[in-house]
DNA sequence: GTCATTCGTTGACTTTAGTCAGGGAATTTT
DNA sequence: AAAATTCCCTGACTAAAGTCAACGAATGAC
């Protein structure tokens, strides 16, 4: 990383610190402190439970608790205990919120035109490419991979969505106890392990490690959820499994793939991995690969 | 302008937001209010007049004086009294100041570091130049290049620097009366002209243009506030005075440019400048250029 | 059934940020 | 020389943001 790279973050920061800044002014427009407007666009369109936005929000629950009632007696919000535990709460927009939160988007769209304004249309799109750019990349960058328990939460939540999607895709669906329950513990420390993939902590991705010999580990679980695609997830995750794998002294590892998951070929054969023959009974593999570490 | 192109820079706010707050949250770290250290940061190397910086940073006089006080009670700043007018007061940085402000550009290097630190080195490149365009255009929205009289306040003040500058860089220094004061009659309407571009008000870079014939008009006087660099200003500068020419129905542009200069003359050549022979008598010329409008 | 824990509320604070009016000293205008 | 203006400081205030401890209700663990 170059001292330059850093110098343009810097810069970067001070631009666009202003906009930020202008942004917030412009909400201060509608006579309410920023951290009620601030939960105003945490909930979402169905409504969220009290405790997940406060997280987000990263507040004090005794903070918490005063602006939802501020924004609950403006008739913004409706507070209703969650059935299921009834100490929780779930918060929600009302209608009035819900118009609320409009008008703070028209006021976000007109920072946005101003921001244009003194592009032509060229340089628009130039600008909003860049932004996309930017956002995809910083999206990247805020992931991190990690081992967790293959039956903690996150890793159930992960897997779900992948058995979910191999049926959806495989021509022959899937049947996720085919492989059987002694797996989960083969992809378990010390031997095997499990690792998630989070943006700002929500589980966007998994990979699996198990042993095959004492010379082998198998890849399994490789799975990216559909909205973090297309950013160069899989291909670190895949990085972060083989640093799993020299770990436990493996200098090689193996997997394999159905032929309906035609852009994991692609990855796997750019990552450096080679078709073999087929090293197992996967009744759902239709190619073999290996890759020397 | 698209609805599209609105919905992008909503959510490039989100995601830059997240970064920008976390950078604040980070100077908070050192147990200071954050205006103190916005404070800390807009003085300058070789300090800077009081009321600029409250201007500068858009604070009440009276809470500004008391930020000054608490800083320079730690020590950090050192207030004198301006000679010229001792109702002023010219805020300059201790030797602890500078280190404390040290301290608060390692932490935004963390920072910075932190957001490459998940991208290979492909991507951190592509991060950067992203970013890059992203501030040249969103600055670049924020200019406004217009003539103004040359002996006016903004323009005095580019000169000055614009001098400065070219004494310090050019290797048998600079003496700014040499072209005589007849100059700037040239520079001046109907014949010639002083653009002075400005962001948000603060002037940061000029351009002149002076009459040589009846086809011909010569660009002097060009040049960028160090601050605001990099973003594609030179050039929109020479754009503008190209345009002003064309108004003066010239249909040839010369200038030239000292050998110490060089990113001026690549910039130059980009913009469609050519070299020719020396066609004047400036004796810190190394180079001539022409462009044919 | 008891005990511990979790979720949210409340009261009592502190700090930060910001505003406003007044005033003293220096400077400029008349 | 007087009057007006500019620059900065001070005191007195308010609102927002955030912290901390205590507490009650609901739930889960034993």
């Amino acid at each position: 990383m170059t001292q330059s790279a850093v110098e343009r973050i810097r810069s970067f920061n001070r631009v666009v610190t202003l906009g930020v800044g202008a942004l917030n002014d412009s909400y201060l427009g509608r006579g309410r402190p920023l951290g009620e407007a601030r939960l105003l666009f945490e909930i979402g369109e169905d409504g969220a439970p009290a405790g997940a936005l406060r997280t987000a929000l990263g507040l004090d629950s005794g903070y918490f608790s005063r602006i939802v009632r501020s924004l609950a007696r403006q008739g913004l919000v409706a507070v209703t205990p969650d059935p299921a535990d009834r100490r929780r709460r779930r918060l929600a927009l009302t209608a009035a919120g819900r118009a609320e939160r409009a008008a703070y988007d028209a006021l976000s769209d007109d920072l946005a035109r101003a921001w244009l304004g003194g592009l032509d249309a060229g340089e628009q799109a130039r600008l909003v490419a860049a932004m996309a750019e930017v956002e995809t990349l910083m999206t990247a960058a805020r992931v991190t991979i990690a081992p967790e328990p293959i039956d903690g939460a996150a890793a159930r939540a992960c897997l779900a969505a992948y058995f979910a999607e191999l049926a959806a895709r495989f021509e022959a669906g899937f049947d996720p106890d085919a492989g059987g329950a002694a797996e989960d513990a083969a992809m378990t420390p010390p031997d095997g392990c499990f690792l998630v993939a989070r943006i700002d902590g929500r589980p966007v991705g998994c990979g699996a490690l198990k042993p095959l010999d004492a010379q082998t580990a198998e890849i399994k679980r490789m799975w990216v959820a559909p909205e973090a695609r297309g950013r160069g997830l899989a291909r670190r995750l895949l990085a972060a499994l083989e640093a799993e794998a020299r770990a436990r002294n493996r200098h090689r590892v193996r997997l394999d793939t159905n032929r309906a998951l035609t852009t994991a070929q692609a990855m796997y054969r750019k990552a450096g991995y080679r078709p073999i023959a087929r090293f197992n009974d996967n009744p759902y593999a239709d190619f073999w690969f290996e890759k020397t570490l």
